[in-house]
DNA sequence: CCTGAGCGC
């Protein structure tokens, strides 16, 4: 299940999200998104995990809780946006 | 920044 992690302090890597998460289960990928342009965090990222039970385990541990300074909000992702509608 | 990412030599 492809989690959405918003509200990411800048000083959170993808290699500490993902230990983060690694600690529910199993994560395939991890991604911190960051502008195109500027090179600086969005402040929000994605977490796929392998098992569903664990990501929603995740989801409910992780959600609004203090990580480096700021509260994590985790939900699950939506289908990235589409050029085509 | 609460929903990303790769179109060039």
């Amino acid at each position: 299940m492809n989690l959405f992690v918003a509200n990411i302090s800048p000083t959170v890597n993808e290699g500490a999200l993902k230990a983060l998460f690694e600690t529910f289960g199993k994560t395939s990928s991890v991604k911190i998104v960051v502008d195109k342009y500027t090179g600086e965090s969005k402040g929000f990222g994605f977490v796929d995990m392998l098992d569903d039970r664990d990501a929603m385990e995740a989801m409910d541990k992780l959600s609004n809780v203090s990580f480096f300074g700021k509260n994590l909000v985790v939900s699950k992702a939506r289908p990235k946006t589409s050029s085509i509608l």
